[in-house]
DNA sequence: TAGGAAGTTGACCGATTGTTCAAGCTTGAA
DNA sequence: TTCAAGCTTGAACAATCGGTCAACTTCCTA
């Protein structure tokens, strides 16, 4: 799952390691492909994987079409390409959740890293949901692979804090689905809480009574004993 | 956003009240359109409204392209009159939530619903989230109108608990997102927790399992005192 | 300064999109 | 038995889809 698969570039600069520190002549394509992502990232999230158009994109990129078939052969290369950046940033925070930790601390910090990613970076969430949401097709190997085992590996963690009296007992893959539910509600949902507050936008106010109310909702609901 | 509004029929059957109670001879009609609605719930959900294709509904549905274009004008039109149908199951479970009754009850009875409808209809359920993914732009009458007002009178329920000391101090529409988010992911992402536990499907024990976390969740969470 | 790879792009491909047409079929009331 | 309204459907519409082609420019290297 790394970038290897996912891009197939028609040439790679000679391999040999003489020229600049890992780049040298390509920050025309590193600027194109960031240009491109971005967009795609954007229409990807808005419509899903079949409803975006490479045309779209490419006018939101403002690069011509075949200008993008340049760079990303096909619509499902360059949509595993997006994937595969927002697959770091969605596993981001998890590393809260470390045995040695206070559950109160590390769930609290957990709760605000993951609300403050759906403030400022809404859109990897968005796609990210859309995906899971249309089947998870294009996902399945890092879903029953890498997320699975920390899963696995971080219940072992909770279930440590439980053996230890740290928290009250609860099932703790299902605590840890919680846990992205009531974060990433702000960012897939953000049109729906927004309407029914009658705001146009999520201001910083709404995170702020969202982070006191889900970290209510976490600490209290597991009945952290407070370290000491 | 009445049935009126999304329908626009070629011919309605005439206007007097002679025929059998409330369908006579439009059983063909009735019979056509439930086909064809229940197909297109099926396709919207997984690919959302510009993902989905009307030849794949009417494929889905057994029905020749231009048979689904009698019955529903256009593409627009029929993912209206799903939508139509949908909004009824989403605030089903809501009037749980009465000043009367015992915070404890009301709260668990609703997550118990909610995630029930998780279970045994989760595609309406997948299909909102989609279309509030999208930008909500077909639904934003309803989440400004009826949506936000039924959020302002549950909020005035959940104050009236806080003021008498039945729970704790929680931001009111904050806490109804949080169920909403609780529940509703079992339905939407269920894709993710699946292959994330190593099922092929969510059976009853991970439905029983999220019930109860979810519920001890929201009642620590809002520190219920138990009635009398 | 010559050569060649990298990057750009207008024009075009067959396939699929949503939608329409018109010719047929079915059915119930007169 | 007639007849119109309701229903069905193969064929076709322009527009858009993802993707390709080949001619062009730009830019680094030798």
């Amino acid at each position: 799952m790394a970038h290897g698969d996912v891009r197939s570039l028609p040439a790679r600069r000679a391999a040999n390691g003489k020229s600049k520190p890992a780049n040298g002549r390509t920050a025309v394509r590193e600027r194109n492909e960031a240009k491109i992502l971005k967009a795609a990232e954007a229409v990807f999230a808005r419509k899903g994987f079949s409803g975006a158009s490479t045309a779209e994109i490419a006018r939101k990129a403002k690069v011509p079409k075949p200008n993008l078939h340049y760079y990303f052969r096909t619509k499902r290369l360059l949509y595993a390409a997006v994937l595969d950046r927002i697959l770091e940033i969605w596993l981001d925070a998890l590393d809260e959740i470390r045995p040695e930790a206070e559950p109160a601390d590390a769930l609290a910090r957990y709760v605000v890293r993951k609300l403050e990613s759906s403030r400022i970076l809404p859109e990897p969430s968005r796609l990210w949901a859309m995906e899971l949401i249309g089947g998870a097709r294009h996902v399945q190997p890092f879903l029953k692979g890498r997320l699975r085992q920390l899963v696995l590996q971080k219940s072992e963690v909770i279930r440590g804090w439980i053996e230890a009296g740290k928290i009250d007992d609860i099932d703790p893959a299902h605590l840890l689905f919680g846990l992205w539910a009531l974060t990433q509600t702000y960012a897939d949902f953000a049109a729906q809480i927004s309407a029914v507050l009658g705001k146009d936008r999520l201001d910083d106010a709404v995170f702020a009574a969202a982070t006191r109310t889900a970290t209510q909702l976490v600490l209290r609901g597991v009945a952290v004993r407070s370290g000491r």
